[in-house]
DNA sequence: GTCTATAATTTGATAGAC
DNA sequence: GTCTATCAAATTATAGAC
């Protein structure tokens, strides 16, 4: 995988999960680093095989991200996969690449929406197992998580994330940031971004 | 409100459900009612009009939907809700508008972004009231339902949205439909609409 | 309200030179 | 691996006739 390639694929990870499968172009990216969208296919010969490796990609990052640490015990599985789940908007402002291509997924190549359902297969299966084995439990969390993220990129608040995700530890937690709730209009995009 | 410009709604609304602001063009809808793609702009000056327009209807709409019976009394919000929301996929295959919208809102125009945010606010505001005040469950529960539309989108299977909302109300309730969880590459976006 | 015609731009993709 | 050149198609949108 050549240099130009992960930069390709790093570009068109935060334009999917900031608009989408159909927010970005091939052009756009090139353009981004220098080249011209011609080269770009020369890297990934559709816009369909870009997509479906960066969802690969994204699937073992994501895997990478959650493993239980080594010599830890007594982990608090559901802490560790908020905390995944949080840094997508709260470094890159954007949504889970899986809960937005998962939402589009009926209007996606087939190669891409196989690599989702398998994100979302994999998910389960660790957390599930993680979990005591409660596969609800499991699809409850993750729903919950990219539900959140939803909420906090309309709200354009990374708050309105806590504040769904609360509910999945029962601990005694810290307070959470207020939400801004009064300030209508508060220009939800641009607010994440700032 | 003419009679076209409702079925253009209609037909917009359905598109954006499936795949997205960006999945969708005027030629395309046009050509569905049998009219060219100039005429839609008669009743809709920009595709942003548009889909303001189709978002402000879908809150209204779900306002009604999930609005108390009157004379009800021990309502179960939450499973009002949660059949609100499940009647996306199982009727329509399609996700939630406002969370479709929402995972993409950073890449919209900024007069639908700002009616998918004041969706969320104005169903925060009811679910929140009409559970007792508390507005982080509305929020949690909110997510959940969002989520668990994508969930059953990425699996193809609507009992997937059951498994995921089933942790909302703790209530013991009738077995739920298995998931064919073995059936590894189930062709996803096929089957919903099967 | 719908049409034809058209503009201006963008898009995904290919052929072939360097 | 990148380029130029180009294609065919699609996109949002406008002007003006009917």
């Amino acid at each position: 995988m050549s240099e130009t390639a992960e930069k390709l694929m790093d570009l068109a990870e935060e334009r999917m999960r900031e608009a989408g499968y159909h927010g970005f172009s091939f052009r756009e990216l090139a353009a981004k680093i220098g080249i011209k969208s011609a080269s770009v296919h020369h890297h990934f010969p559709t816009k369909a095989d870009m997509a479906a490796a960066v969802a690969r990609r994204y699937l073992e990052r994501f895997l990478e991200n959650v493993a239980p640490r080594p010599g830890e015990s007594g982990e608090d599985v559901i802490a560790v996969y908020r905390s995944a789940f949080r840094r997508s908007i709260e470094q890159d402002g954007g949504m889970c690449l899986s809960g937005m291509l998962g939402a589009e997924s009926g209007g996606l190549p087939v190669e891409v929406s196989e690599e989702i359902e398998n994100f979302f297969r994999k998910a389960v299966e660790d957390l599930a197992q993680r979990l005591g084995g409660s596969e609800d439990r499991a699809f409850a969390v993750l729903a919950t998580l990219e539900g959140a993220l939803i909420l906090a990129r309309a709200y354009g608040e990374v708050a309105a994330f806590d504040h769904a995700a609360a509910s999945l530890t029962d601990s005694d937690s810290p307070p959470l940031m207020p939400l801004a709730l009064l300030s209508r209009k508060s220009h939800a995009a641009e607010n994440l971004r700032a």
